[in-house]
DNA sequence: TAGGGTTTT
C-alpha cells in the first residue's frame, strides 16, 4: 500500500485532528458491545479449510504411496519397526511430513550406495567449471562422541520414539544446550536442516522443567504450515494429543488451551501476543526459529525480547539461524554463546560457468538437456523469477522436446508459482512414470514454502524478483536482483533432501564470492512500516529512533509513517496514539484499510467495505490468467467487472460467490483463485467480529440503499484521500493530485483500464515495466471536495 | 496490456 503524506498534512493538522476528534467523541457515545466469540461450526469450518490448503501436497503424496511404492523401500530392514510404529498412529494428521524426513534421515547411511559417478560429472567440463564440493554436515562431528550418558526420558516415552530422537543430531548437544542456557539468558543455535532442533529443543526444555510453574515453552515459525505440522510431529513424540500439552496458535486456527506448555506459533501471533501480555509473562522460554530469514515479524520480536529480557532474568531465549549470520545475532545479543549443531543431509555439488551466462533462460535451457541427456535418474528443479519466464521456459523446453522427439528419453514438464490454480499446483507433486524425468520449474516458492520429492539436480540461475517499498514516492517496485549468496545455498540444498544432488549455478565462482550479497535485504528494509510502527507506538514504545532494530530503517521511512499516521487521525499532535489509533491496533491491517472501516460506519456500508477490505490486498492474485485460455479468462472477469472500478468489482466477486453458495467450481469457472477467495473469507469474518468489538455494527445484516455506490465511495476515500489521480490532459497517464509529478497508468488488469476515466483513487502505485496503480475506482471532484478536502486545500 | 514470497487475538 502506498501513500503519500507531505509537508501539506503537517499544515493541516489542526483541521484534520479537529474532525478526528469530534469522531472519537461519538465512538465514545457507542454502547460497548460484548466480544463475540466464534461460533463453534465457523470455528471447525475454518479448520477445514485449513486442512484444504494443506490437502494437495499431503493428498499427493499418500497416492505417491499407495499407488508407486511404500515407505518401507525406503527404510532399511532394521528399521522397519521403527517406521511401521509411525505409520500406524493414526492420532495426527499432520505427520506424513515428519515421517518422511525421519525415513530420509535414517536412510542416511546408505548414501554411498548413490553416489554418482564421477566421470558424469567429467562431460560438464567444457561448460562448466571446476567442482566444488560442498559438504552440508560434518561426519567428525556426526560421528561423535557416541558414549552419551543415559537420559532420564519420562515414563511415557515409547521406547521406539525415544531410540528415534536419540538417533537425532541434536541429541550429542542436548547436555550442552541446556548447561549453557542455564549460563546464559540468550543462546544462539546454528542448527542445520535435518538436526532436529525445532522438534527437540523445545522438549528438551520442557523435559529440563522449564514448564513448571505454569509457564510455557513457545516456538516462533515463520510460516503456518511449519507450525501446525511441527506441532503435530512432537504430539505425537510425546505421545499427547495435539491441542493439549503440545499445541499451535496460528491466525483462523488455535490447537492450544491452558494446559499447554509446548507451543508452536507463527512470529507474527507472537508479536500479537505482546499487546495483551507486554512481559510475555506466561512464557519460560521463546525460541524464535528461522531467524535466518529475517522476516518483518522475527526482526520486532527480537527487538522487543532484547528489552524485556532486562525485567524478567528468568526469562531465556533461543536464537536458532542459519551459519551465515549467526555472528549477527550473537552481537546483538551481547555476544549472546552460539551452539552448532551439525545437520543430516546429502551433499550437493556445486558446478559454475566459467565464464558468465549473458542469456541466462537459453543457459538453463542447454543446462536442463545436458543434464538430462548424460545424468543418472533424478528430477530437475529450475528457479526462475516470475511467471512469465516460468511459462516462456516451459514453451521452449516442449518446443525443444518436440523437436527432439524419439532421440531423447521422455521428460515432463510442470511449473509451480504461488498465483497459480492450486489443480494445476498439485501436479508437480506427482512421480513421473517410470523413465521419466521431471523438469519443475519455479519461483522462490519452491526455496523454503514447498517441498518436491525426487529432486537431484537444481539449475540456479541466480535471480529473484524482490520487492521494494520506496518511502519518498510511496511506491513499491518489483524487480529482478541476483540472488545472495545464502539463498543461492539454500537452492542447491533442495537437491540433496534424497540422496547426493547436484547444483549447476549459471555463474561464476568469481561473481558467487564477490559479487552477491551474503544475505537477502531483511524485509524491514524493503516495506512499508507504517502497521509495525503502529504497532509499536501501541506498546508503548515511543521513541522509535531508539527501538534495538537489528538493522534500523531509515529515519525518512519511519518519520513518512509517523506523518501518515498522524493524517489519518491515530496520533495527536503530540505523537500520543488517539481512540482512533487504539482502535487500529485491534484490526490486523494496513490503517489506512482499517481507517476506511472505522469511517464506513458512518455511511452505513461496513459491511461492504468489510468485503472490499478482505479481499484487497490478495486482489492481486485473485484472477488467473491461464496460457493458452487468457482470452477466455479475460472474457469471464469481464463479466464481473462493475462500471465503476475495481474495489466495486471485488464486491461483485464476493456476492456472486455467495450467491453460488461459496461454490469451488464457479470459481474454476471464473478463472478465479478459490484459494484467495477461501482466505478472504476468513478475514471477512475477522473483520466482522472485530466491528462488533468495537462498536461499529451490531449485526451483519447489510443495509443497501439507493446510494450504496456513493457511500462505499465515500468510506473508501476516508482512508486513501492520499491516492487520487487525474488524467492528464496529454496521452493516458495519470498524475496524482497532490505529491509527485511523474506519470503513472491504470494496471491493465483494471476494469477502468480501457474507460480511463477523469478521476480515480488506487490502492497501491507498483513500478514494473511502468508505474501502474492497481486496484482502482472512479470519484469525483465533489466526493473529493467533500472527504479529502483537508489534505487537498493546501497546495502541494 | 500484466503481479517474487511470507504473514497478522
Amino acid at each position: 500500500m502506498n501513500i503519500q503524506s507531505g509537508k501539506g498534512v503537517r499544515r493541516n493538522r489542526s483541521e484534520l485532528f479537529a474532525q478526528e476528534e469530534q469522531s472519537d467523541s461519538e465512538e465514545n457515545n457507542v454502547p460497548p458491545v460484548t466480544e463475540v466469540t466464534p461460533r463453534e461450526e465457523e470455528q471447525e469450518q475454518e479448520h477445514e479449510q485449513e486442512q484444504q490448503d494443506h490437502r494437495p501436497m499431503k493428498k499427493s503424496r499418500h497416492n505417491q504411496y499407495k499407488s508407486n511404492r511404500t515407505e518401507y523401500e525406503y527404510a532399511l530392514p532394521e528399521e522397519q519397526s521403527k517406521k511401521s510404529l509411525l505409520r500406524n498412529n493414526k492420532s495426527t494428521a499432520n505427520t506424513s511430513w515428519e515421517v518422511e524426513q525421519f525415513n530420509k534421515a535414517s536412510q542416511l547411511p546408505l548414501s554411498n550406495e548413490d553416489k554418482i559417478i564421477e566421470n558424469n560429472a567429467d562431460d560438464y567440463e567444457f561448460v562448466f567449471d571446476e567442482t566444488q564440493f560442498v559438504n552440508y554436515d560434518d561426519p567428525d562431528i556426526l560421528s561423535g562422541d557416541e558414549e552419551q550418558e543415559s537420559l532420564d526420558l519420562t515414563s511415557a516415552f515409547n521406547n521406539e520414539i525415544a531410540e528415534l530422537r536419540k538417533n537425532l543430531p541434536v541429541y550429542n548437544y542436548r547436555a550442552d544446550f541446556l548447561t549453557t542456557l542455564e549460563n546464559n539468558q540468550v543462546l544462539i543455535v546454528v542448527g542445520e536442516t535435518g538436526s532436529g532442533k525445532t522438534t527437540q529443543l523445545p522438549q528438551y526444555l520442557y523435559e529440563a522443567g522449564y514448564s513448571q510453574n505454569n509457564l510455557a515453552i513457545a516456538c516462533t515459525q515463520p510460516r503456518r504450515v511449519a507450525a501446525t505440522s511441527i506441532a503435530a510431529r512432537v504430539a505425537y513424540e510425546m505421545n499427547v494429543k495435539l491441542g493439549h500439552e503440545v499445541g499451535y496458535t496460528i491466525r483462523f486456527d488455535d490447537k492450544s488451551s491452558k494446559d499447554t506448555v509446548i507451543k508452536y506459533v507463527t512470529d507474527g501471533m507472537l508479536l500479537r501476543e505482546f499487546l495483551t501480555d507486554p512481559q510475555l509473562s506466561h512464557y519460560s522460554a521463546i525460541m524464535i526459529d528461522e531467524a535466518h530469514e529475517r522476516t518483518i515479524s522475527t526482526e520486532i520480536l527480537l527487538g522487543l525480547l532484547k528489552d524485556i529480557i532486562v525485567t524478567r532474568p528468568q526469562l531465556k531465549i533461543i536464537i536458532a539461524s542459519a551459519t551465515i549470520n549467526a555472528e549477527k545475532f550473537s552481537q546483538f545479543f551481547n555476544n549472546a554463546p552460539i551452539l552448532n549443531i551439525p545437520g543430516r543431509r546429502f551433499p550437493v555439488k556445486i558446478h559454475y560457468t566459467k565464464s558468465p551466462e549473458a542469456n541466462y533462460i537459453q543457459a538453463a535451457l542447454t543446462t536442463i538437456f545436458q543434464i538430462h541427456t548424460t545424468q543418472p535418474e533424478g528430477d530437475i528443479l529450475v528457479f526462475l523469477t516470475g511467471q512469465e519466464e516460468i511459462e516462456t521456459m516451459e514453451e521452449a523446453l516442449q518446443d525443444s522436446i518436440g523437436k527432439l522427439g524419439d532421440q531423447i528419453e521422455p521428460m515432463l514438464v510442470c511449473s509451480i508459482y504461488a498465483n497459480m490454480a492450486s489443480e494445476v499446483q498439485s501436479k508437480i507433486f506427482n512421480k513421473p512414470p517410470p523413465g521419466t524425468r521431471k523438469v519443475v520449474l519455479a519461483t522462490n516458492i519452491a526455496e523454503t514454502s514447498i517441498t518436491i520429492d525426487g529432486i537431484k539436480y537444481v539449475v540456479d540461475p541466480g535471480y529473484v524478483k524482490q520487492n521494494k517499498y520506496n518511502p519518498a514516492t510511496s511506491m513499491e517496485s518489483l524487480v529482478v536482483v541476483p540472488c545472495s549468496r545464502a539463498s543461492a545455498d539454500q537452492r542447491a540444498g533442495r537437491a540433496g533432501r534424497v540422496g547426493p544432488g547436484k547444483c549447476f549455478r549459471l555463474f561464476t565462482k568469481w561473481c558467487f564470492y564477490n559479487e552477491l550479497d551474503a544475505n537477502p535485504t531483511p524485509e524491514i528494509l524493503r516495506t512499508n512500516l507504517t502497521s509495525v510502527i503502529l504497532l509499536l507506538l501501541s506498546l508503548g514504545i515511543n521513541d522509535l529512533l531508539k527501538f534495538p532494530f537489528m538493522d534500523p530503517p531509515s529515519k525518512q521511512s519511519i518519520i513518512k509513517s509517523l506523518e501518515l499516521l498522524y493524517a489519518l487521525g491515530a496520533l495527536n499532535s503530540k505523537g500520543k496514539l488517539t481512540k482512533t489509533g487504539q482502535k487500529m491496533t485491534e484490526f490486523p491491517l494496513d490503517p489506512i484499510l482499517t481507517k476506511c472501516i472505522l469511517m464506513s460506519s458512518k455511511f452505513g456500508v461496513t459491511i461492504q467495505i468489510c468485503c472490499i477490505i478482505a479481499m484487497i490486498s490478495e486482489s492481486s492474485n485473485l484472477f488467473y490468467r491461464p496460457k493458452g485460455k487468457a482470452e477466455l479468462a479475460d472474457a469471464r472477469k469481464a463479466q464481473l467487472h462493475h462500471q465503476l472500478g475495481d474495489h466495486f468489482t471485488l464486491l461483485n466477486v464476493w456476492r456472486t460467490w455467495k450467491d453460488y453458495g461459496y461454490s469451488k467450481e464457479w470459481c474454476r469457472d471464473c478463472f478465479i483463485n478459490y484459494k484467495t477467495l477461501q482466505r478472504s473469507k476468513n478475514v471477512y469474518d475477522q473483520l466482522i467480529r472485530l466491528c462488533k468489538k468495537v462498536g461499529l455494527i451490531d449485526s451483519v445484516q447489510e443495509t443497501r440503499g439507493d446510494d450504496e455506490d456513493r457511500m462505499i465511495q465515500k468510506a473508501l476515500l476516508s482512508g486513501f484521500f492520499m491516492n487520487v489521480c487525474r488524467l492528464s490532459r496529454m496521452g493516458d497517464g495519470y498524475v496524482k493530485l497532490k505529491g509527485s509529478t511523474s506519470g503513472c497508468f491504470i494496471h491493465p488488469s483494471s476494469a477502468l483500464y480501457k474507460t480511463k476515466p477523469k478521476l480515480v483513487i488506487y490502492y497501491e502505485l507498483v513500478l514494473t515495466s511502468k508505474e501502474y496503480m492497481r486496484c482502482c475506482s472512479i470519484v469525483d471532484d465533489k466526493l473529493v471536495r467533500e472527504m479529502a478536502g483537508h489534505y487537498y486545500a493546501s497546495k502541494g
